[in-house]
DNA sequence: CGGATTTCGAGAGCACTGCTCTCGGTTCGT
DNA sequence: ACGAACCGAGAGCAGTGCTCTCGAAATCCG
């Protein structure tokens, strides 16, 4: 731990690009993510960030992570706001910690869950652990509830072919939680049409002023029969 | 309708830029793409294809409008081929429709369904026709299948506050389809559920090999679970 | 038919981007 | 104290969007 003044200046460096480049992501989007612009924040010239980050793509996967960490956080803290409470209202707090995220944070969220950067491929050693965050709260959650008996768990359907069942598997096994095929699918479905919900707010396919303050009560209804398809009651 | 050799000459190099757009939006991306290179492939310098195009943001408006109408096509394509089908068939061919297009044409789908492009802002009075023919489409199925009393229809949740109330109402009217709040929301949730599993799908959320040829039966049952928000019964 | 006007493609040019290279100066470990 | 590692500056290359001018061709109109 004796950080020497020079690393001590680096980690400092670093600190100063993500912040940087945080801005200009929320300012301009990601595509428009200019390492010489972060530089010219900086004070300092282009090739010298170089020294710090390989390229621009190694920019945009730090805050990548940054982001998924961002996101991870804010849902865990909003959880952890309401420890005692029923499932189903934590599946609402759990929904609209992800959308005011989102809203607050547009751009940064397009960078995680919109359309991928072109010519971008996000190293997965790196990404695949924090960006499994959120998605393995709402698969606990689920395993909560259905350990409280709290789900009503569907008769089960027709049984899956084996290569679905092997991706259920690989599930189970990856975020260790077991749960049965029929809750994975509806978990699965809740996880994309959440995500999807916020999408069409967030990227405006609810038309050019968006819904306003009435996206809140309209998500609210949606997180409801969301939770239904899961088996959980979410609001009497 | 006396078309001048120029007046044709001018509506052919139109086609080659759209057509050759469409190829580097299909290989290269929204964010990629480039008047220059569609210049280059035209056979004619940069500043040519400015006396056609106005900018690069119109370039995108021209392949965002084809790209509407491109899935739109399809979709109607694969419900006429099944015309007198029960409804909840009908569904599942529309929710697949999207899917096989989005797939085959990830770049076009991304440009409409995912982030917007930075800086560039759609036109709404262009784009917004085009851009609803989907959704009106399910409207449509809805509608269809709630006068034939297909649709299983919710005991009525607590009345919308008024100013969702006047969002569903803007909806009805611009739609011009009567359909009740709850099988409205239903019927935005099923919207927003279905782009979103393809867009996870599309937009590689399922992890880097995606889910292969198993997503088409993944998609199913969530198609047949979003139908039952909706209220109708898709599979015996 | 012939002059005036419009249209068009070519080319130069500006400001910007990502990225590489070299060249000095500073700091570090030994 | 000295060689080695590190770091910032600057030049440079190839690419981008977009603007401007200029000469040639096509069109319109008297």
């Amino acid at each position: 731990m004796a950080t020497t003044p020079r690393e001590r200046a680096r980690a400092q460096t670093m600190a100063d690009i993500t912040r940087i480049g945080r801005q200009h992501l929320a300012e301009y989007g990601a595509a428009a993510l200019s390492l010489r612009a972060v530089a010219r924040d900086l004070g300092v010239v282009s090739s010298a960030v170089y020294r710090y980050v390989k390229s621009r793509d190694e920019l945009l996967t730090l805050l990548l992570v940054d982001g998924y960490d961002d996101l991870g956080d804010a849902v865990a803290r909003a959880l952890a706001a309401a420890p005692g409470a029923p499932h189903g209202e934590r599946f609402l707090v759990f929904g609209h910690a992800i959308r005011d995220w989102a809203r607050a944070e547009p751009a940064t969220y397009a960078l995680l869950y919109g359309a991928p950067v072109p010519g971008y491929h996000a190293p997965a050693e790196q990404t695949t652990g924090p960006g499994t965050r959120v998605v393995r709260m709402l698969l606990e959650l689920a395993a909560a509830a259905l350990a409280d008996d709290a789900l009503r768990v569907p008769a089960p359907s027709a049984p899956a072919p084996p290569g679905l069942a092997a991706v259920f598997e690989g599930v189970r096994e990856q975020f260790g939680i077991a749960l049965p095929d029929d809750v994975l699918v509806a978990g699965m479905l809740v996880w994309a049409g959440l995500f999807g919900c916020v999408s069409f707010e967030v990227f405006g396919q609810y038309g050019p002023e968006g819904l306003g303050d009435d996206g809140a009560e309209l998500f609210t209804r949606h997180l409801v029969l969301l939770g239904d398809a899961l088996g959980l009651a979410v609001s009497g």
